[in-house]
DNA sequence: ACCTGAACACCGTTCAAGT
DNA sequence: ACCTGAACACCGTTCAAGT
């Protein structure tokens, strides 16, 4: 526990920031240090503890910046939440057919997925809800963002002629995005968890084949 | 601690079962404890001593029939899996037509994952993976045994001409499969975690018009 | 305001011991 | 073979105390 807590004090200056008290803004080091560890480990069941050393900082001090294990978590999952987002549309920004863009942002769901599976796998645990079964207003407004990628995509489309212009309508909106949303979801699960015969080469051609499918199916 | 351990020992006469020492199966006895205190308290994550005390023995005695918790977790999947495998089956056995046992079997994944909520989220918890990324064998084959349930019907219909006569080749039937699979995983995942804006008495239609889509996407 | 250390009630797992 | 109780190293959370 020695060699930690050195490089943050020399890294301050004159404590003129913001959130710097002895460490310089502590929330933001715990939610790195979970999602490194996360990585890691390829096991987003860290301990509140364990993300605390990490930081080098005592077992209570996270208590200051979260109200328990799961706001650390909530927290955790909203950066992957809006980290997915980016992904999407920056990766269909420059396409103008909605079919195509519809296609590219399911193929980069699932890239994202795969490349980050713990986040992942933490972004949709079950652990997020609390004993009820409500999520944090915070994890569903940035799963909600995510989301709304893909209903863009679908209601452009709908207004372009590409997709059904009965995708105007809320609820059939509503209906599609959840259709492309399960596909892209239920298969990046499936292929975490290694549930499937496909080999980690066909992966990526088998991720296309199923998201071509989807969107051929929204188009008709 | 004393109120328990008695209805037990007055069930068995004269140990003359196989399993009984103490207890007349204890094995079982665990996984169903298990599976009640999940549903009950819906919350897949129970501590192994909770689950032991349940059954009326000490924190030890599961050590005797599991190897570790992530052993019964296992076991408990596995049965959630047979559960689901038989719910399809019976579901479909009548039906002739392929695609409407597809249509079929899919309407009843979804509805027994949202009958059997925290159950269906153990069965695809990561926390069955062991440290690696390998689940255990118990799993995995029940699991494919419930996913051949859809990948049967898909070759069927492949051979009727139903659906696409490609499907009879091994790599194009898994795609197909995988997409069916996809889908619904991904909507009852989604529906369970409550991500969606549907309104629960709509969940039902919404589920058909999903597998309706799924089944429809396939058969070109 | 932010952090620490002691304390509490738990947990999974191991070990020696009982029948 | 099957079960128990003590023990170990952890955990999340609370509380009083320090700056």
């Amino acid at each position: 526990m020695l060699w930690q807590n050195n490089s943050m004090k020399i890294a301050r200056r004159k404590s003129t920031e913001p959130d710097a008290y002895h460490h310089g803004d502590l929330r933001r080091s715990l939610i790195e240090a979970a999602v490194a560890m996360a990585s890691e480990k390829q096991d987003w069941t860290f301990s509140l503890r364990e993300v605390a050393r990490r930081a080098g900082v005592s077992h209570n001090a996270p208590y200051n910046h979260f109200q328990d294990k799961r706001d650390l978590m909530a927290a955790v999952a909203a950066a992957g939440y809006n980290a997915l987002r980016d992904c999407m549309k920056s990766a269909i920004a420059g396409i103008e057919k909605a079919d195509a863009a519809l296609f590219k942002s399911g193929v980069e769901y699932v890239k994202f997925g795969l490349d980050h599976p713990t986040h992942y796998r933490l972004m949709f645990s079950s652990a997020l809800a609390a004993t009820q079964e409500v999520r944090p207003e915070q994890v569903k407004s940035a799963a909600a963002e995510a989301r709304s990628v893909l209903e863009d995509v679908l209601r452009r489309g709908a207004r372009t002629g590409v997709f059904p212009s009965s995708f105007q309508r809320k609820d059939e909106l509503m209906i599609a995005t959840l259709t492309a949303w399960s596909a892209v979801h239920g298969f990046t699960m499936i292929a975490i968890d290694d549930l499937i015969g496909v080999p980690r080469p066909l992966m990526e051609h088998a991720s296309e084949r199923l998201v071509r499918t989807v969107v051929a199916s929204l188009r008709a």
